[in-house]
RNA sequence: GGGGACGUAGUUCAGUUGGUUAGAACGCUGCCCUGUCACGGCAGAGGCCGCGGGUUCGAGUCCCGUCGUCCCCGCCA
């Protein structure tokens, strides 16, 4: 291979094939820089030595496929190139083939800058020759081993799961796959294989795992792509704990392949916790938390400012950001997203001006040096006037949730937009403070959907409630349809992992009763017969002994963009979608011929107007 | 569905207030060159300024629309 030869190989024959990644030509003497996935090793065809060699070398054009044969040569010590592993070595050409030879390719996969993502897209097959993207598909080929290889370690079974499904609508929406043998029927791509992992629980594969791709038609970003894959895990009779050593393990067997030893068990934190301290449910850990300073103020000070004593205050912190000019605190602004009922106090100088007593609580709260960004994020003090529509009273928890994640947003935004100067997000090379795991738990099991005015599962509806909370489950059922219902108060068993701010998976203990899943459709406003229609299969078989389950499902496309150090999912995916989920390579999706879609028994509406 | 950025040579980009023949670098083609390694030198080719319309004596530049790529919100149980 062309990245392997050293100076303990001179005076071997050798052969080289790969392709010509760069060619300098110096009149009789050619070098030729041939590159495979390993590496780049220089040929050297000397008109004296081998005229004919010297000749065909001189016809080679960039990305031409060749072998070369010749003998491995110690380089002289003023030609060695220290700047690559062959650098001390050089092949004397004896014979050279061109295997193929090559168009002029759009770009060179050797060009130090790179062209724009379509063309990259377009001609996949030339960027995967770039270093970076092979680095990132063995990368991702390591990872996954790891992973395997734990696993069936820790007596789990790889266990394949049909892709062609059934549609069970909530969640995201299905990609359809028309029946042809029964027309007018669709089979759907699964979202994830939940069911049939939960099932095979019921069928004593007491663990189970899949490295398996899934499938969601919903907008892309650039950590979502509409497939993708799971690293998807189920387990009998395991507590959480279990789950997450079995989590830990993997990813330390993962992260070692590329290098990092992660420290084990992760931290825990609840779901409530993460919301006050961080704002979100994956909390950055890099960056510290907020602060609650609503006590630096005085009822005077509340009235002064227009601000809701009731809600929370929070103080964002994002170290080392230095003095800001006038014109970059009003760009501030707009990375604040809170609607209405949250407001913003990006000039703490002036705070520190009119409130200097206030001001030095919250500096000592915050335990904030001098060059610290300081932005305080509070309720609106008209929010109390506003009852929400319906007539019904305002919930305050709510509100203080709107200013969490107001505050947390504006707090992500603000350490991306200075993360040159607080330097949080560079590597350092110590792993744990590099990569912030984190376990996030104790979800809310519904979530209040505005639009459908109904409770909707947080997490999905076979998650297990929390066992204390049973009661606020049974108590919330007379009012499934009550924004301020106790369902609001139900806890599940469901957990997710965080890393530097990225979910990387999400996981429950499941619902291994008839009776309380029974009550979750209910709270969720499904009659027993829409319950049958579309979870029948499932329900039955839960009535067939099912021992308590678990498991959780986490991305492997994340996990290895954060490896990779990358931006985007796009790079550690071999052939992505664009963000209109679009293929530019094979350019798909198409339109397909009359005479498939009057065998599939579909016909096209025309575009309307 | 909504908001934002971008689109000029094969590629990455520059292009002034709307003004005459649209530039640079890399790549490409040819010639020269025996120690280069992002080789060097000389010469040259290469443009539907994304597409369509409008304003104007005149549009790469201004306006409207449209297509494409990227980012974000909604959405993603």
């Amino acid at each position: 291979m062309c990245g392997v030869l050293r100076s303990s190989d001179a005076g071997k024959k050798a052969v080289l094939m790969g392709w010509v990644n760069r060619r300098r030509d110096l009149g009789n003497l050619v070098f030729i820089d041939v590159r495979d996935r390993t590496g780049v090793t220089q040929v050297v065809c000397n008109k004296e030595l081998n005229p004919a060699i010297h000749e065909k070398a001189s016809r080679l054009r960039n990305e031409y496929v060749i072998a070369a044969i010749g003998t491995v040569k110690q380089r002289e010590p003023n030609t060695i190139n220290r700047n690559i592993p062959t650098g001390e070595i050089e092949l004397v050409a004896e014979e050279l083939r061109i295997l193929n030879e090559a168009k002029q390719p759009p770009f060179l996969p050797g060009d130090t800058v790179l062209p724009n993502e379509e063309l990259r897209l377009k001609y996949r097959y030339i960027d995967l020759r770039r270093d970076a993207m092979q680095f990132n598909l063995e990368l991702r080929h390591k990872v996954a081993i790891a992973i395997r290889s734990y696993l069936s370690s820790q007596g789990f079974f790889e266990i394949e799961t049909p892709f062609m499904t059934r549609s069970t609508p909530e969640g995201a929406r299905d990609y359809l796959v028309p029946s042809r043998v029964q027309p007018g029927s669709f089979y759907a791509l699964p979202q994830s294989p939940q069911l049939f992992k939960q099932i095979l629980m019921i069928s004593g594969c007491d663990k189970y795992f899949q490295i398996v791709r899934c499938f969601r038609d919903e907008d892309l970003r650039a950590d979502r792509q509409p497939e993708f894959t799971q690293i998807d895990l189920e387990m009998s009779y395991p507590q959480p704990e279990r789950v997450w050593e079995v989590v830990e393990g993997f990813l330390s067997a993962a992260f070692k392949t590329a290098g990092y030893e992660i420290k084990t068990p992760f931290p825990r934190m609840s779901y409530d916790e993460a919301i006050r301290l961080y704002g979100s449910d994956k909390p950055d850990m890099r960056l510290p938390a907020m602060n609650d300073v609503r006590e630096a103020f005085t009822a005077e000070n509340f009235q002064a400012l227009a601000v809701n004593p009731n809600l929370p205050v929070m103080a964002i912190r994002i170290p080392k950001v230095g003095e800001l000019s006038r014109k970059e605190r009003d760009e501030i602004k707009p990375l604040f997203t809170g609607k209405g009922n949250a407001k913003l106090f990006e000039d703490f100088k002036r705070l520190e001006k009119s409130f200097p007593d206030s001001a030095a609580k919250i500096r000592a709260k915050s335990s904030a040096e001098t060059d610290d960004l300081i932005v305080i994020v509070a309720g609106d003090d008209k929010l109390a006037e506003h009852p929400s529509e319906g007539g019904v009273k305002p919930e305050v928890k709510q509100h203080d949730h709107a200013v969490y994640t107001a505050a947390g947003l504006l707090r992500v935004a603000l350490a991306q937009k200075y993360a040159s100067r607080h330097r949080l997000f560079e590597k350092t090379g110590n792993a744990s403070v590099d990569f912030r795991f984190l376990w996030v738990t104790d979800f809310p099991m519904f979530e209040w959907d505005e639009e459908g005015k109904r409770w909707a599962a947080a997490h999905h509806p076979f998650t297990s409630p929390h066992e204390r909370d049973m009661e606020k489950l049974s108590g919330g059922l007379d009012a499934a349809e009550d924004p301020n219902s106790p369902l609001a108060a139900v806890r599940a068993l469901a957990y997710d992992v965080v890393l530097n701010g990225t979910e990387l998976g999400s996981g429950s203990i499941r619902i291994h009763r008839q009776d309380i899943q029974r009550k979750i459709f209910h709270a969720l406003g499904m009659t027993e017969d829409e319950a049958r229609a579309r979870f029948g299969f499932f329900l039955e078989a839960l009535e067939y002994g099912t021992p308590p389950h678990g498991g959780i499902a986490l991305g492997l496309d994340r996990i290895v963009m954060i490896l990779a150090g990358a931006e985007s999912l796009r790079e550690v995916i071999p052939f992505p979608k664009t963000a209109r989920a679009v293929d530019l390579m094979v350019d798909a999706p198409t339109p397909v011929s009359e005479a498939q879609l009057k065998e599939l028994g579909i016909q096209i509406r025309k575009a309307r107007e």
